[in-house]
DNA sequence: AAATAAAATTTACGCGCGCTAATTTGTAAT
DNA sequence: ATTACAAATTAGCGCGCGTAAATTTTATTT
């Protein structure tokens, strides 16, 4: 770092003894520009702190290097999880991340679309509500721009979707929970926001026929994103009536579950798959804090950076066919069990 | 909407009766126009939708609309919602909130402050991770910028410091605790990666002797941001050890908490304040799971929303005051105390 | 050594808007 | 009706860079 401090490219340009164009070249891609002319360049970068303009970088640029990240809601460390990934994946590649919450809200969700449109991004990563989004203002925002679904799917909308094989990884608890004891009851939401929950349901269905069991589905009322102290109330409601047909409960998803564990240690319900215990629940997703709960929580683990790096590669991948129209691709990831001491 | 696009602010103000300088006068202050011309405006604003070019708006102008907000982990369900609020005051307040994670790691809290450079914002919302920040880039960027820092203080950094008085908080908790049962022993971090945990342990210590106990505490061995592991395998070993030399602990965070709450059930030793239970456990922070831990977690809940507020509107102050010279204020904000199961 | 291709340079224009100064129009009060 | 003032208009420069076309230099091949 010197002096004379460097108030454009023309500036950075003759400090470094080359033309401004061939300056504009190197950083919109480094390999672009002759080796010799590479190392001039960055060797004025280290005498010199200069960074372009990023607004008039972008001002008149075909496409920028945004991508825009949005997730229904940050305050949930599924997506605060998933949402970082992607981040680091984007910044790897060389592009500009966004990450926006949609804070529980659809038309917070078209909101965060209407001000990515005005930041130009090269593509967008978008984790939807599902049904609750505004599907118009998604699918007109799939015409304009390079999209990517990841978590939850929209019928032909995006490039691709990226996501968990619901059908295989409650195949795979269901599987598990009957060959090891009772077949379990399913606890969800009566109307889930996430089309994820439509498919876990309609695969512990399928899965139980399979096995040969009746299918026990019951639903809590409630909205919102309250998970754990819907499972809390409604489960605990359920518990206290004894209303599940087995002792067995397999949570549509793990905040569910998490309510629902601490409603049952305030029945004094004893909760594992120990002979004394009175009752197994699972979950799905291995939030972070199921590793904590009392009893630690058997769950199924998404493959967290698989999606989220499968979810970028994509959108690149898009990116550099520029074609529009080919077909698009459904990718899902297995499920992992986790056996922790709850079911 | 209309047929025509409307490719920039010349054809805007051309459909609305306007002169550009007007409607680019509009658009920076709405309040700032005739209420007749804002209505032509506005009207056109319905057939036509048009918004103008965030680039070329930022391009020229001396000071943008952009506030950054920079947090040390989105996936820490505390920063995530004190990151949401603020978000939400700086829409409220027409301005752009970029927020940005450090993801538990220093570097790249001072690469964030890197990149919004970039963006030229207006002013800036830090909660820094203290000591282990990079001090001389934070106080850099302070120089360059109206920063305002939030949870964690940083001496003389910063047009001002909002927060949770950790003294009041933890005297609080202290008292109750002497009040209800036995006197408790502190359970903290060994090398706390942050500046509030070194303020609750000299408050814990004052607050003892001053209700004429000795101050014991116990610190855990582990770096990084995974509380709940430390908490559970450090906490277990202390637990088994019998070390702790009362039946009450008071945990430096939530976090922490829950994970010495997942030890004590798996020692089988029952956590609550009845007659019959074997320990006491209490937080600090209100932690959104800590109404679902077994037992629920007594804590001290943190006014997210006051602290949020007030620190955006602390730096839209220094914003409007345009004065970098007056003194900076520390406001802190006291904790309540939520009484639950575990203590 | 000449021929060819690749990269760099020069030149020039345009993006969309901020901002200013001078002028004109509109509004409200005397 | 006159004055005074605020608001709108006109005109025009400049921001920092992208981008294109034409030209020159450099590197590679024959």
């Amino acid at each position: 770092m010197q002096q004379p401090k460097i108030r454009n490219m023309e500036e950075f340009a003759t400090v470094s003894g080359i033309s401004r164009p061939t300056v504009s070249k190197y950083f919109n891609n480094p390999e672009s520009v002759r080796t010799s002319t590479r190392a001039k360049i960055e060797a004025a970068l280290k005498r010199y702190d200069y960074q372009p303009n990023v607004f008039a970088m972008n001002q008149n640029r075909r496409t920028t290097k945004n991508i825009g990240v949005v997730v229904p809601n940050l305050a949930d460390p599924f997506f605060s999880e998933i949402g970082r990934r992607v981040e680091l994946a984007c910044i790897d590649a060389g592009y500009s991340p966004i990450l926006l919450s949609s804070h529980g809200s659809a038309e917070m969700e078209r909101d965060n679309l209407t001000s990515l449109r005005a930041l130009k991004p090269a593509g967008v990563l978008l984790a939807p509500f599902g049904r609750m989004s505004d599907v118009e203002a998604v699918q007109t925002f799939d015409a304009d721009f390079p999209l990517v679904l990841f978590d939850a799917n929209m019928s032909s909308i995006g490039q691709a979707f990226v996501g968990t094989d619901n059908a295989q990884s409650v195949d795979l608890m269901v599987e598990y929970l009957c060959r090891s004891g009772e077949s379990p009851c399913f606890f969800e939401m009566k109307s889930p926001t996430n089309p994820n929950a439509n498919k876990r349901r309609q695969a512990y269905i399928e899965s139980m026929e399979r096995h040969g069991h009746v299918p026990r589905i019951y639903q809590a009322d409630g909205e919102g994103w309250n998970f754990e102290e819907i499972g809390k109330v409604e489960g605990g409601r359920l518990l206290a009536a004894k209303s599940f047909e087995t002792k067995t409960i397999l949570c549509s998803n793990d905040r569910l579950a998490i309510g629902m564990l601490s409603a049952a240690y305030d029945l004094g319900l004893l909760v594992g798959h120990g002979p004394e215990c009175d009752l197994r629940i699972a979950g799905h997703d291995d939030h972070p804090f199921s590793k904590f709960t009392c009893p630690p929580l058997t769950t199924i683990a998404q493959d967290y950076e698989a999606i989220a790096n499968r979810a970028v590669h994509e959108l690149f991948h898009a990116l550099e066919a520029g074609d529009r129209t080919k077909d698009r691709s459904e990718i899902t990831f297995d499920g992992r069990l986790i056996m922790r001491e709850s079911a």
